[in-house]
DNA sequence: GGCCTAGCCTATAACGTTGTACAAGCTATG
DNA sequence: CATAGCTTGTACAACGTTATAGGCTAGGCC
């Protein structure tokens, strides 16, 4: 930047001026600037920016493994949203540990980044708050349900409901639901579970506690469930994954034990990642606005760092979600 | 920093030279000085240690998307294996298009990130070297084949001969390829046609060009490709796809057209993404030892970053494979 | 004519670390 | 007991920016 002031004949700040639009500046002097740095080809040194002004133009995004389609998609789409308001995404993987969450949270990574964005599947609310520190965190998912966060959420329970409604319209009646969480009524299995339930009662459906299984949300959790649930001799017609993973996991070992879908059991999943489409058959799901969360969440999160008041309240967002009726549920 | 020196009662260099570890410490001060950082919750401030050092302690990995499930698991295991190693690693897609990654190459990225792993898609050997920097790069995949770059890349041809032959094995002869690119030699489509080829001839099996399909490395390339190759009424007996998603993507047009598989029609992908696994059927397909890639280019550009001198010529390193053999092509 | 304001630009001091150079204390040696 | 050599610690400058405060000019107003 020294150099770049000589040769243009200002001082250094004049030229950090340029560079930050400060508005009073004559524009032969902006111009003999500009010619100064196009010819010596400088570039600005973002570490020492960072340091002086104590913002990175960095957000963290947390989550707990890139390997997992859904999160992947959703990386991919809030790093292009991010870039395209000048900021960057710098993702960390939690393996969905206690430990590596409250590190995300706190430790250097926190540093890097000006803003969290935060997927937690373990901590809890009051852990967060104790140790979220200073900078804005926004939270994705049903993890959290506390009015001390920003929250940017989907419709889980009313898409639950209506995919559940699809299939009861198909006239199943035995709808096995694959990934629940004993215990769990707030975060994003309990909630999914709600909406299933709130369908069946709607439908005059009893609901049979038999059908619900807990399983891992991966492929393999859906497979090993249904397995089970195949070797326990309860009767189904049909298989609603709180996940398309589950889902599609499912999916296969009902395929590959000549079960045939959607003949004999329709299966359902929820995200609608990429993969549900190219399934054989393609999956049934509901698409949860990933569109919509990764503008929103970016948007928000951007707007709490650049904003000035640093916002009592926490704000809850909703994205919107919408019915994929594909051939394994049609 | 000052707080800490103050609080242990000495310098502020030699709370730096703890931290650094740093040789000649008695142990009384190094003492004084931890407890005083632990009393205090002191933590080191990465952006000035990197105005400081000149170094971020961060990988770029510069791929077109995130959202395809093979750069998705990469990026997910580099992730983990940098971090072993202290190090972090940071994300920019390229879109495959020339313009941004000749950006991720020289520009802000560039300066955020202590070395890089490319995945150049469109740009050139020429054009890459003319403005790769003074930081180390390495390359993975096949794109350039250049002397000049550390290169991490798997048994292309190898692998694709070796899955040809098990399609050959199982009487099939008339295999389509899909996803080549026209006039490519050395690049992945390349490479693979190529092991295609050589297999083919190893059998006595006659090339017929009418059986290669250009399409997009994606699943609705694959699905279109076999598609359009129905249409032309050219029999075939196989499909390789030139990677996974392809292959998913003409399995799932084959089984919609009511085509059997393997029965009819045998498929076989190149990637051995998880979701092959789970397909139905299971696809079968090509390991090219992620993990090994993952583990020796990580520790190729460490070493390049950490190592004094810059290595005259580049290091060419070859993952080896694996088939998977699944339900497909059995 | 003197004073004030707006517009434009600059000198200097930070931001929080690490590298360099050197000083002080201690031990071993002749 | 002086000296050399090793160990341990310190002061100061530097990395490349931006923030603060203020200087200088030109024009408008009383």
């Amino acid at each position: 930047m020294n150099d770049v002031a000589r040769a243009a004949g200002v001082s250094l700040k004049t030229v950090s001026n340029v560079l930050n639009e400060y508005e009073f500046i004559r524009p032969a002097t902006k111009q003999k600037v500009l010619d100064a740095i196009a010819e010596l080809g400088y570039e600005a040194n973002l570490t020492a920016r960072s340091l002086r002004s104590g913002k990175t133009r960095m957000l963290g995004l947390v989550l707990s493994d890139l390997s997992i389609p859904y999160y992947a998609e959703l990386a991919s789409r809030l790093m292009n949203v991010a870039a395209g308001r000048g900021y960057r995404v710098l993702v960390e993987q939690s393996g969905a540990t206690a430990a590596h969450e409250l590190s995300a949270l706190q430790g250097p990574f926190r540093q890097l980044t000006d803003g969290l964005l935060f997927t937690p599947l373990t901590l809890d609310a009051g852990t967060i708050a104790a140790h979220r520190g200073a900078k804005p965190v926004v939270m994705l998912g049903e993890h959290i349900a506390d009015l001390r966060f920003d929250l940017v959420t989907m419709k889980n329970a009313e898409a639950a409901a209506a995919i559940t409604a699809h299939l009861l319209s198909g006239g199943r009646r035995r709808i096995a639901v694959l990934g629940a969480a004993a215990g769990d009524t707030a975060d994003s299995p309990g909630l999914r579970l709600n909406g299933y339930r709130q369908a069946l009662k709607a439908a005059g459906v009893e609901f049979d506690p038999a059908l619900v299984v807990e399983c891992d949300w991966r492929r393999d959790g859906g497979a090993s469930a249904v397995g089970g649930l195949l070797g326990s001799g309860v009767p189904f017609d049909a298989v609603f994954g709180l996940n398309d993973a589950i889902a599609l996991g499912a999916l296969h070992e009902l395929l590959i034990r000549g079960i045939q879908v959607p003949d004999d059991v329709a299966v359902a999943g929820f995200d609608d990642i990429e993969e549900a489409r190219f399934a054989s058959p393609s999956l049934t799901t509901v698409s949860p606005g990933m569109a919509e969360i990764a503008e929103r969440s970016i948007a928000l999160l951007i707007d709490r760092i650049e904003g000035a008041e640093p916002a009592a309240e926490g704000l809850r967002i909703e994205a919107g979600f919408e019915l994929k009726i594909r051939d394994s549920a049609p």
